[in-house]
DNA sequence: ATGATAATGGAAACCATTTTCACTATAGAG
DNA sequence: CTCTATAGTGAAAATGGTTTCCATTATCAT
């Protein structure tokens, strides 16, 4: 039961394999509280192992969304970055406060039971009247951080 | 005092002149209440008028959502989409539903005051906490729509 | 071992968006 | 009214993240 044995289980239960580029991306995405880009794992990876290439990591990253395992989010700015799930991590249910200077990203796991409140009812509401099955929300907030109001 | 004064007004208030293109662009984003991508626009906008290029539809959707007018989303899969900011529409303060299969985009204005609450609480909190200037906040949700799960 | 299939890397393709550059329209000075 | 500085424009080229193609390699079941 090495390192590598929980995700070769995810992963073997979605019909696929635990190859060794696989596990070095699975390997950044857990040591990292970041919200890393397709090349900042390219860069990680390929220093250690020059051999595994850039599309083997968009292609990883797919498959890893598609099984559940890392969410793909989508801030802008053309870059998409990727964080382990909240079910495949430590990390809490959290949201992001971005700051729109230097695009700084911060988690925040606050104010938890009012959100919950709010996307209870807005959830079983928009279910209902629009006939979704919804599964999934996001909430970001944008502003300035303190480092770009006085730099 | 025609149909473009009231942009005329707002653009001259940033230095802008009201062109025709940026006139022929405004008509576009005011008569839809969709979420129009920048081909949209050019496809439609070009059809009136050949002589109007797609690099002046870009220029033309950046310098609106840097003076305001406009505000744009990136939902993912590639195209930016555009659609007239709150206070220059007719819209209320509205959310997403995004369905995850067909894409659709459902605007909701429902759910306001529970929306309120917890944006207000959240925002105050992040401010303090993180020390940042927040203004803008942005919620999706995800699921699927009921064409997407009969078809 | 072997044959079928999954996974891979490099190069090329893709495609929305941005940049470059030479040209045109316009407002404001004189 | 004319001139001139500047704003605005279009076509074509460049950009850059991501995807596709294709030939090769690794791995699993038999």
């Amino acid at each position: 039961m090495g390192r590598g044995y929980k995700w070769g289980q995810k992963l073997a239960g979605h019909g696929f394999r635990l190859t060794a580029a696989r596990e070095a991306i699975l390997d950044v995405l857990s040591s990292t509280n970041e919200h890393v880009s397709a090349e900042d794992i390219y860069m990680t990876v390929h220093a250690d192992n020059p051999r595994i290439g850039l599309t083997t990591i968009y292609r990883t990253l797919e498959l890893l969304e598609q099984t559940g395992i890392i969410c793909k989010f989508e801030f802008g700015h053309g870059r998409a970055k990727y964080e382990l799930s909240e079910a495949n991590s430590h990390k809490k249910h959290h949201h992001h406060l971005i700051c729109k200077k230097c695009r700084k990203i911060i988690d925040y796991t606050e104010f938890a039971k009012a959100e919950r409140e709010y996307i209870q009812k807005a959830e079983t509401g928009l279910e209902k009247k629009y006939r979704f099955t919804i599964d999934d929300h996001l909430i970001h907030f944008y502003g300035i951080c303190p480092e770009c109001k006085t730099g």
